[in-house]
RNA sequence: GGCCCGUUCGUCUAGCGGCCUAGGACACCGCCCUCUCAAGGCGGAGAUUCACGGGUUCGAAUCCCGUACGGGCUACCA
């Protein structure tokens, strides 16, 4: 086949993009992009109970944040059109009665009762076949037209070719796959409400589309001998098929809301970045080389290949995401930390005026305060695995003159010996105006009072850190103390002097 | 029940007949660095040798057949 490779996306907006569903849109596109071709999204919203617009506009949002653009779809247009398949119901009309003028299609007259009552028995029975037993495949052609014309009830069901032999088909990921002929039963195409299902809707979409591959979950494959079959019937070239194994929760079953977070959604909400999901999801189920971890779009889509798609379903790890997510954020750089962090810093409410009723708005002072702002990066870049994660890290330098001091940290350092003379000479020190508020002056300036107090070091600074910081455990200490700015450090200083006078 | 698919360190994976006494990454442990925590550097443990049992072959994690386990389909859901 020469012609240009056409892939689609086709969720159900029965709900928000999920990581599975993120990843099978990825690796689409990532192979349209490599091949050249074309990504196409398509809606499949013709179960009228669960889809809604407002999903439909959520997986959009969740696409296009993992950095994902369609040529053809929603938004975009393009000449093989409409993209939402409850706009399509003409088409699937138009191929029906074309199934009929070549006679794979016949009307059925059961009712949804009968069979299940056949299938029971069937199954009970103990027969292997539990499918339809195609009692009405063979009915009196007047009994049918006039059972038609009468109006009866009835779905439309393909008339699988007995004579067909196995359907064979080579899945790009899977290799050949065969399913006995015997297996398939006559499936219903349309339903007896008009409506068509869903074997049949995305068998003439994908043809109408012109789609080249169709790339999805292996929930799939046992759907595909049934589609091939349609494909056949309407007299077309069936495209090639790669199947995705699915990514399953830690306990080693279905991915579910049990697990967590599981929408692409949720995690932005929690602080990921659109890289780093884009190249864990990438690098799950699909490897470059068997070395590579960290992978941008750029070489993804330089570099996918089905050929190196995992055939074996993938645990989900959110630790090794953290991981990927600590990586971009070390390397994101202080501005567009910032800017990220925005949303996060307005849920906490931090401003540097503290917490004082009439404080500017979040976005305000960061304007007005960049570079203060932008110096927390560095303190924070290698401490932090999500956006979420920074806020409680950096809590402190936005109190004011007063700090909020854990218990079992002021008992740990600023009850201990020497702590008292620690902090009083810290006091001293600092309060010396000829002392420049830079980092160096008074990093030189604190790191003398060990010695001249006769003290380890981690008693003066801890002490210190616990005062200024109110935890035991915190970012860098000079670097803070130039960030909270000379006033603050002696008002917290005193502070802590106060809370531990005896 | 039937059909289909899968099975390499805890996890993601490399491996497509000899380079494997199985490599990388996350996680884990230790050491170094150090004002705490991280980060970073170095090292370690971790796969009863590749689910198990048979073959094929001079030689198998890699090919074939069974078994077990897991998953999917078997709907007038998608």
């Amino acid at each position: 086949m020469t012609s240009k490779v056409r892939v689609r996306f086709a969720p159900s907006p029965t709900g928000n993009l999920h990581i599975g569903g993120a990843r099978t849109a990825i690796y689409n596109w990532a192979f349209a992009r490599r091949m050249g071709g074309s990504f196409i999204l398509r809606i499949e919203d013709t179960d009228p109970e669960r889809s809604t617009p407002e999903n439909t506009a959520q997986i959009i949002r969740s696409l296009r944040w993992l950095g994902l653009n369609w040529d053809e779809g929603p938004e975009v247009g393009g000449a093989y059109g409409p993209y939402l398949q409850t706009e399509r119901f003409a088409s699937y009309g138009e191929m029906l009665e074309l199934l009929k003028k070549k006679d794979a299609v016949y009307p059925c007259f059961c009712s949804p009762e009968q069979l299940a009552a056949r299938r029971e028995a069937a199954l009970a029975s103990g027969s292997s076949f539990i499918g339809y037993d195609r009692s009405c495949r063979n009915l009196p052609p007047d009994d049918v037209a006039e059972r038609l014309s009468s109006g009866a009830c009835h779905t439309w069901r393909l008339k699988v070719p007995l004579d067909h032999g196995p359907v064979i088909f080579d899945d790009l990921v899977f290799g050949e796959t065969s399913f006995p002929i015997e297996q398939l039963d006559d499936f219903i195409l349309v339903r007896s409400d008009g409506t068509p299902t869903y074997n049949y809707v995305v068998v003439v979409d994908d043809a109408l589309m012109q789609i080249t591959h169709v790339i999805r979950g292996d929930d799939h494959l046992s759907n595909t001998p049934k589609q091939i079959l349609v494909y056949e019937a309407l007299g077309l070239i069936p495209p090639h098929f790669a199947h995705l194994s699915m990514i399953l929760g830690s306990d080693g079953k279905r991915l579910s809301k049990r697990h967590g977070a599981t929408s692409v959604e949720a995690f932005a909400d929690e602080g990921y970045f659109p890289e780093a999901l884009l190249n864990y999801l990438a690098l799950l189920g699909w490897s470059l080389d068997g070395e590579t971890t960290l992978i941008n779009a750029e070489l993804l889509t330089e570099n996918f290949s089905l050929e190196r798609v995992s055939k074996n379903p993938a645990v989900f790890d959110e630790t090794k995401l953290a991981w990927i997510n600590g990586v971009y954020l070390k390397e994101m750089g202080a501005s567009a930390f910032i800017d990220a962090l925005i949303p996060y810093l307005q849920d906490y409410g931090f401003t540097r005026s503290g917490s004082a009723a009439d404080a500017p708005g979040v976005l305000a002072d960061v304007a007005a305060n960049r570079s203060w702002y932008e110096a927390i990066y560095p303190l924070i870049a290698e401490r932090a695995k999500t956006l979420r994660d920074v806020c409680p890290q950096i809590a402190y330098l936005f109190s004011g003159g007063k700090v909020a001091l854990d218990e079992k940290s002021v008992e740990k350092c600023l009850a201990a010996p020497g702590a008292r003379e620690a902090l009083a000479s810290s006091l001293e020190l600092l309060s010396d105006t000829a002392l420049t508020w830079e980092l160096a002056p008074i990093e030189t300036a604190l790191r003398a009072i060990p010695e001249q107090l006769g003290l380890k070091p981690k008693v003066v600074f801890q002490a210190l850190r616990v005062a200024l910081c109110g935890n035991m455990v915190s970012p860098p200490l000079f670097e803070s103390i130039v960030l909270l700015s000379r006033e603050q450090t002696l008002s917290r200083i005193r502070n802590a002097q106060e809370t531990t006078s005896f």
